[in-house]
DNA sequence: AACACGACCTGGTAGC
DNA sequence: TGCTACCAGGTCGTGT
């Protein structure tokens, strides 16, 4: 589940259900944190935010909540404390009666408490985000010319740019043309150019319909997807061109990647 | 610096 | 059916 749109879905989310409830009480299931869930109790969540994949929970008096989904997190309110579910790793009760918890099969996520100066190393650590003006073209042309990493294995490190992972870094790929292995120093300007625009683009769609299928328990669950061009279609035709998707391994992970559209 | 690999975890699915 | 092998949206640490 969890890049940038589908934490970005969570988090808008959670900012209508939980921006200005307070913590009753904390629990850590998977972490065991006594220190942590002594600090949240009594406290309000007075804002939600998303860095990068992490989400950021503002905690009144200063601080925040940082949660990672990492592969299969997922963050939400319920109305009750219902804690039959064996994912879930943590939860928080709330002053209403509802319960924030975190969900997670394969208890991967993260959960921690950070403070002023946490946050802005975090920031720091993190490169800018997509979807706003800090993600300028000067700013991402000039990173790009002091790496030579593949081109894939660049769009998935954070620092360079915060939120793509392994499904929309092979999508802007294949929608700017560039191949996954491509040394990111050798694009030309104009690929980069092309590259940034994907990016926001396919970030930008996504967001939307994630959002929409995000839209609640019970709610218009249908959204329609957002239809993928190579990610997990290894062997069916590129919708640009028809020659079959290839699957290379790259970084421990795979990459779909159309060998027509996307010359070396 | 780049890269390869294993670790962290569980669950789904394809193939035999 | 039951088993195995491999796959999975992320990150971190280690070693070469």
């Amino acid at each position: 589940m969890p890049e940038l749109p589908d934490v970005e879905a969570v988090c808008r989310k959670l900012r209508r259900d939980a921006a200005g409830a307070r913590i009753r009480k904390a629990r850590l299931l998977r972490w065991p944190n006594r220190r942590l869930e002594r600090l949240v109790a009594g406290r309000s969540i007075v804002e939600v935010r998303r860095r990068g994949k992490n989400l950021l929970l503002d905690l009144e008096g200063g601080g925040a909540l940082r949660v990672h989904l990492r592969m299969t997190g997922n963050l939400y309110v319920i109305p009750e404390i219902r804690l039959r579910a064996a994912t879930v790793r943590a939860y928080f009760l709330l002053d209403d009666g509802r319960a924030l918890v975190l969900d997670d099969p394969r208890a991967l996520a993260s959960i921690e408490l950070l403070n002023e100066r946490d946050l802005r190393s975090l920031d720091r650590e993190l490169g800018p985000e997509p979807l706003t003006g800090e993600f300028t073209l000067d700013g991402f042309f000039a990173d790009t010319r002091r790496s030579r990493l593949a081109a894939k294995i660049f769009l998935m490190d954070q620092r360079h740019l915060a939120g793509l992972g392994n499904i929309y870094a092979a999508e802007a790929l294949h929608r700017a043309r560039i191949h996954p292995a491509k040394p990111m120093n050798q694009l030309s300007r104009r690929k980069v150019v092309a590259l940034r625009e994907s990016i926001v683009e396919i970030l930008t769609d996504a967001v939307q319909s994630a959002c929409n299928a995000y839209a609640g328990p019970g709610q218009f669950e249908a959204g329609e997807t957002l239809a993928l061009a190579v990610y997990g279609r290894e062997g069916e035709a590129c919708p640009a061109c028809g020659r079959p998707v290839r699957r290379i391994p790259q970084g421990g992970r795979s990459t779909y990647f159309c060998p027509r559209c996307q010359r070396p």
